[in-house]
DNA sequence: GGATGTGAAGTAGTTCACAGCC
DNA sequence: GGCTGTGAACTACTTCACATCC
């Protein structure tokens, strides 16, 4: 058991994929002169409820200030200790198509200490080529080690390149494929499919939910607030 | 309400983030040569239990058949029709940097009826390009009439094109940008934003849940299957 | 006074287990 | 016999409301 977790309990799904919005939140604030912030600040900004806030950050052990709120710089230094942001982290990415060429040009892909180590595809036309720094690898080749891998395959490729990560010892991955894939216990797959949010969005368009509630709809756990609502 | 609604209650967000990709692996199904398909197997091949499968389903009416399954033809057609995939979307998207571009030009992207009817950018060297067949607009002029609008812009201008998509009547949006948008009730947002996922899966690296479910996660309501568990 | 942290209540989602139907 | 559809139980998450502390 790691060191972050010694200081705070188990944290659910939803509270961990809401700390780097929180996160963010807070540096934005720190960044315009302010010193603290409290729960019902940081839960308009997040399109949170207050209490939610307070729940969710409670779990990484004493934190806010009765009265005052949260000191930003501890607040912030303190989920990037939780979420294990203050680590180096390697990063592969399999498939240097559209997507995986954007990825990783992208200025919101790769956060604080998250390193991009290698690019891989399977065209003889992309490998060889250069590729945010780095000369794009041929599938071929054994996978660099790494903590995170990131997959941009088209969907039947998706399996075996989990399969491969698995068996480099890369247990973390971001899976961009329409695909399912299967791995082992321990090992952590999130997956990003655009279709389906674009589905999901269809859906509500279709069966509207009427007047009261319509838009407010979650991923990753947020609730996008409904501000003439709400205000 | 909708003449989808008619036949099928209220479905929960999870149910609704499911039926993409059930729609998915029956259609694989029925190109394997497959006639029917049970709960069992769409759970398998899905990444969840046969229950949850049974009961999402059951939200769109009488569909299945007591001792053989669900007829995929029909499955299909019925989730097409709840989800309100056999209308027609325009989309347009605003921000054509790196991901923009990849996204319109993406596989994967555009689903059965949605088709791409604008792109916009606030760089005068990408205004007047071609991209994925259209020619980009600038930021300035007004946006054309659509059913769905994609924020590819860097934060600072996320909340600015939510505002003029909501006056251009577009009330569902997929928000790329790393900022949470306030929209007015009624408005559907979904986020999709690469670094929390990349920090989510930090969190279970460092954190590791242990030897026991440590690998199974949740995203768009999916559980990753611990294969070798299962099996 | 003012905001946190948290039991208790409420709500939502999943899973069990089996009656019902093919 | 086999698999769906669903009450009932369970588990997870959110929200309320207030005691607690600065």
């Amino acid at each position: 058991m790691s060191s972050a977790l010694k200081r705070s309990k188990q944290l659910s799904e939803p509270t961990v994929a809401r700390l780097p919005i929180y996160q963010r939140i807070t540096d934005e604030w720190i960044r315009r002169g302010n010193i603290r912030i409290d729960s019902d600040t940081l839960g308009q900004l997040a399109g949170v409820q207050s209490a939610t806030v307070r729940r969710d950050l409670s779990g990484l052990g004493p934190l806010g200030t009765r009265g005052s709120g949260y000191e930003c710089i501890l607040l912030k230094s303190r989920i990037d200790e939780v979420l294990g942001l203050d680590k180096r982290y390697d990063i592969i990415v399999v498939g240097m198509g559209n997507l995986g060429r954007a990825l990783v040009n992208s200025r919101n892909f790769l956060t604080g200490n998250a390193r991009l180590v290698g690019v891989y595809d399977s065209d003889p036309a992309i490998v060889g080529t250069e590729v945010a720094g780095l000369v794009v690898r041929s599938i071929e080749e054994p996978l660099l080690p790494a903590t995170v891998g990131v997959i941009c395959t088209p969907a039947e490729f998706a399996q075996d390149v989990a399969d491969r990560l698995v068996a480099n010892n890369t247990h973390a991955m971001l899976n961009f494929a329409p695909k399912v894939v299967t791995v082992p216990i321990g090992t952590a797959v999130r997956y990003v499919d655009f279709s389906i949010e674009l589905q999901i969005l269809e859906y509500h368009l279709t069966n509207g939910t009427g007047p009261l509630g319509g838009g407010v709809l979650h991923t990753l756990g947020i609730t996008a607030p409904g501000a003439t609502a709400n205000a």
